[in-house]
RNA sequence: GGGCCUGUAGCUCAGUUGGUUAGAGCAUGCGCUUGAUAAGCGCAGGGUCACUGGUUCGAGCCCAGUCAGGCCCA
């Protein structure tokens, strides 16, 4: 009877689907934006305006993108959308990382024996491969930057670059040469930089050793005892250290009969006996300070030499005897002791880590040095000279590539000198560079002031040439304008050239000598991408050093941050940057890290969450958490972050459903704002200054929370639901829905601005179903209006959501003692306690409380009862009205909406 | 083992210089609506603020330690 007032209402139409579906719709959206050449647009749009420059750190070109890539990628594509739409002018030159260890190690793996030259092109290749689907990757998380002309490490003139870097470093006299014990991968067969360097659990076996002291009060009468966990480095022991500080005893000691007379730290007496079952015979025969054993000489156990004993403040008393065997070949402490005391520094394996005849031994030469730990334990025996043995877990570095330990070895290496940039990089670290967040500042100054030199040369094809000559009589050549040279003559040919020509042609090319040859080392990659801020930055025409940004996750804080630093420190003597931001690992729901590699099941490719839920939903991800920590990340958030959407994206829909015949420029409503779109506006002004503020700040979940709350609350369940009753029922040309037309319209416009960073897709397909022309992304961010000037309405309306609140309960209550039904069927009597409710008009209140039927007194206390309203129903506003009944055409409609149907039959 | 960091409802986050019964959204439960409908609205439950000790009249906030987790290093 009454389903033909149905067609009398204003009821909401778009064409803006309720139903997401981003998976297909994306890539659609994807192709209109290249078709538009809409980065370009963006850029063309903020030509003269200021400049802020993201600089992207590159990622190493093989392997998908996983979610830790995507959310640094999205993150900064939230800086580089925000900042345009704060004004700017914010290019995006994405890069990739393309040379080093990595992609090599896959080349070589696939097939073996292959030149150097061949190395090379099949890791360029390799490279490419995933430069292309990483790129596309990138893109389709909706991703804007300059993609058709992304730099790449491996182009000739970014080689080149790195060259004329390495020259001025050259120039500074900050590379040297040195022998030096480094990690060294006997997989890999090349020396490794830390970051290379990964740790695993591995069982040893540690040995309790004795060498017999052959010189001094107790020559021949006693040995000491040291312990190691690795035998292997015995053929190169040289020396034994103490500590001059501690107690030391000799001591004898019995094991079944047999005895032992044995000097080590009296405080790691009971920890050897434990260990070897010798205990000990007897009181102490000496005890002396460590001090008392510097000189002392000690025969080697199996080798014809002696061991002489030294001190030195490095010896611990955690474990083994407070006597350690130092191999200065093979330890980073043990070398520098060596240095100090004009040790030699023997180290007799070679690059495999095969035993060498240095190392005396001639059963065990060409031995892998982990093999032969058993026949130097089985020699130790056989000699005699064996306290103890046992299994041994602990942590061991490996090589992060081929997964094999690592030795530490002596091998003539480049290095840069840390020293001479030390002290102004951090100066630039504290002075110069703002760090998000804060505690990152102390993070790096840390890692740089305890960083040794950097180890610079690789043993390996794919990379820059290390531009080192020798000349005849085998001197290195170190020399900038040769180098120089060189750089033009790869900016010209590629790198590739070092190889393709033999040493002679290289060096007339360079006008060098004839008899001249080339090193056949490359540059660390930590160099390559190091210099981008010279080779990028400073080089290409829409960007600028220093930049004004770099955003990487925590890791690089001894990474990229610390050797882009320190070499712009060595060029510019500056930082590259001005904000670095950093971002945390992504986390499983137990806060337990998400591996790229190894054991984890779960999947963590980004494609497939975009291809599950869309861009979009990543996006939302990534604005939802707190990225300074840890990031969360479950396929159950997906899940809950699926609801946000929909909420959002609901709310867009019904503005724009509202909106349908909306038509701009009529300001006479202004002036019939209700109370209700007075306080949604200012609301509006609070989130555009909260969203803006955290947009200048990059603090991307507060925008995200804002928003949600916004949409979610103050529009959905408050404004939209308010005014609903005046949008569907009031004649279409009514002052008060126009004016709330004006709102939302308004309302719409903010929040796809507000959104467009974030939802990059949906807030562009919503702007699409608007009247707005060309691309959200073009926009700029809302101004504030500073509309609370009139004052009040915000007190007021927090007054009835009070009074609200109230009544809710009392319906509630009502309900469910089966009084009413529908909320509309209740006559809501308020006992209201506020002012408030005397100022405003009972029709507006009724609204406002989206209530048939109120009746308010003035009390001292907030109450409210609530009956059956004996009010009719009008059939068209649903309201149980009192005027229901008066009209003769139209008996079942309340007056309002009366005289609109009368209107529309007119 | 060392450095830096994190730990508030099932999930994501707020909690201003320490000050009354610790908040929000989502999720959950129970209703209402069927004119935002694979939507919308209401009400309700849910937290010994990781743990232990300390400072204080008073601590989620300050201090010390413990545990769990992350990154970096050894």
């Amino acid at each position: 009877m009454s389903q033909n007032y149905k067609d009398t209402l204003n009821l909401p139409r778009t064409e803006f689907p309720m139903k997401a579906n981003l998976a297909a719709r994306e890539p659609e959206m994807l192709r209109a934006w290249e078709e538009t050449h809409l980065y370009r647009q963006i850029q063309k749009s903020r030509e003269g305006r200021e400049l802020f420059v993201l600089h992207d750190g590159p990622p190493f070109a093989n392997g998908d993108v996983h979610m830790g890539t995507a959310l640094n990628k999205i993150l900064k594509d939230f800086v580089v959308k925000s900042q345009t739409m704060l004004g700017k002018r914010a290019p995006y030159v994405p890069g990739w990382d393309c040379h080093g260890l990595p992609i090599e190690y896959k080349v070589v793996k696939e097939s073996r024996a292959l030149s150097p030259l061949e190395v090379r092109k099949k890791s360029e290749a390799f490279a490419r491969k995933f430069i292309n689907i990483q790129r596309e990757q990138f893109k389709r998380l909706g991703v804007f930057g300059d993609w058709e002309h992304p730099y790449l490490t491996m182009d000739p003139t970014y080689e080149a670059e790195i060259l004329r870097a390495f020259a001025v470093f050259v120039e500074e006299g900050l590379v040297y040469q040195a022998q030096k014990p480094v990690f060294w991968s006997t997989g890999a067969q090349t020396a490794l930089a830390e970051a290379e360097v990964e740790y695993q659990e591995r069982d040893d076996t540690a040995v309790y050793v004795r060498f017999p002291i052959a010189s001094g009060e107790w020559k021949d009468n006693a040995s000491i005892a040291i312990w190691t966990t690795t035998p292997w480095t015995l053929p190169a022991n040289l020396a034994i250290a103490v500590d001059p500080d501690e107690t030391y005893v000799v001591q004898k000691f019995s094991r079944n009969g047999a005895t032992e007379t044995l000097l080590l730290a009296e405080k790691l007496v009971p920890q050897f006996s434990a260990n070897t079952n010798f205990h000990p015979a007897g009181e102490p025969l000496a005890s002396f300070s460590g001090t008392k054993l510097e000189k002392i000489k000690a025969r080697h156990p199996f080798l014809d030499r002696d061991a002489i004993v030294l001190t030195a403040d490095f010896v611990t008393m955690d474990s083994g005897t407070g006597a350690v065997h130092i191999a200065p070949g093979h330890g980073a402490d043990d070398y520098a002791l060596g240095m100090a005391k004009n040790l030699p520094i023997l180290s007799p394996v070679d690059d495999h880590g095969r035993f060498t005849e240095e190392a005396s031994l001639r059963n065990l030469t060409g031995k892998y040095v982990f093999d032969a730990n058993r026949d130097i334990v089985e020699l130790l025996r056989e000699r005699e000279m064996l306290l103890g043995a046992q299994k041994f877990h602990h942590s061991y570095p490996y090589c992060w590539r081929s997964k094999t330990p690592i030795i530490f070895r002596n091998v003539e290496q480049f290095f840069i000198r840390i020293g001479e940039l030390r002290g102004k990089a951090l100066d630039a670290i504290h002075n110069e560079v703002k760090w998000i967040p804060a505690w990152g500042e102390n993070r790096i100054a840390g890692t740089v002031e305890s960083r040794p030199d950097w180890v610079i040369s690789r043993q390996r094809s794919w990379g820059v040439p290390l531009p080192v000559f020798y000349s005849k009589d085998g001197k290195a050549i170190l020399d900038a304008k040769i180098i120089r040279k060189l750089a033009d003559l790869v900016a010209e040919r590629g790198s590739n050239i070092w190889f393709e020509l033999s040493d002679g042609d290289l060096a007339k090319r360079l006008g060098l000598p004839p008899g001249t040859t080339k090193r056949n080392d490359t540059i660390d990659v930590w160099i390559d991408s190091g210099v981008s801020h010279r080779a990028v930055c400073a080089l290409h025409p829409e960007l600028r050093d220093p930049a004004d940004m770099y955003l990487e996750a925590t890791d690089q804080h001894r990474g990229w941050f610390q050797s882009s630093l320190l070499t712009s420190v060595a060029l510019n003597n500056r930082a590259p940057y001005k904000i670095c931001v950093t971002h945390g690992f992504v986390v499983d729901l137990d806060g337990k890290k998400i591996s790229k590699s190894g054991t984890y099941e779960k999947p963590t490719a980004a494609d497939h969450f975009v291809g599950r839920y869309g861009a979009d939903l990543l996006r939302l991800w990534a604005s939802s958490i707190d990225y300074t920590a840890d990031v969360p990340f479950s396929e159950e958030m997906f899940t809950r972050l699926g609801d946000t959407y929909r909420r959002i994206r609901n709310t867009l829909r019904i503005l724009l459903g509202n909106l349908y015949d909306f038509e701009s420029g009529n300001q006479e409503t202004r002036k019939n704002l209700s109370l209700i779109d007075r306080w949604i506006l200012e609301r509006m002004d609070e989130v555009i200054r909260d969203c803006r503020a955290a947009y200048e700040s990059f603090e991307f979940h507060k925008i995200y929370h804002t928003l949600n709350q916004f949409c979610a609350v103050d529009l959905s369940s408050l404004y939209v639901d308010i005014t609903k009753d005046r949008m569907y029922c009031d004649a279409p040309d009514s002052p008060r829905r126009r004016a709330t037309q004006v709102v939302m319209h308004e309302i719409f416009d903010v929040l796809c601005r507000l959104l467009a960073p974030i939802l990059a897709f949906t807030a562009e397909e919503a702007w699409r179903h608007s009247e707005a022309e060309g691309s959200v992304h073009l926009e700029e961010f809302p101004q504030l209006q500073d509309r609370s000037r009139d004052g009040g309405t915000s007190a007021q309306v927090a007054e009835l959501l009070r009074l609200r609140s109230v009544i809710g309960q009392a319906i509630e209550r009502a309900r469910q003692e089966k009084l009413i039904g529908n909320t509309l069927e209740a006559r809501v009597v308020l006992n209201s306690d506020s002012d408030v409710t005397e100022k405003i008009d009972k029709e507006e209140l009724e609204e406002f409380f989206i209530v048939s039927d109120l009746t308010i007194h003035q009390t001292k206390e907030a109450s409210v009862s609530v009956t059956k309203t004996p009010y009719k129903k009008c059939a068209r506003c649903w309201r149980h009205r009192p005027t229901v009944g008066a009209s003769k055409a139209h008996p079942d409609l309340c007056d309002r909406c009366e005289s609109v149907v009368t209107a529309i039959e007119a």
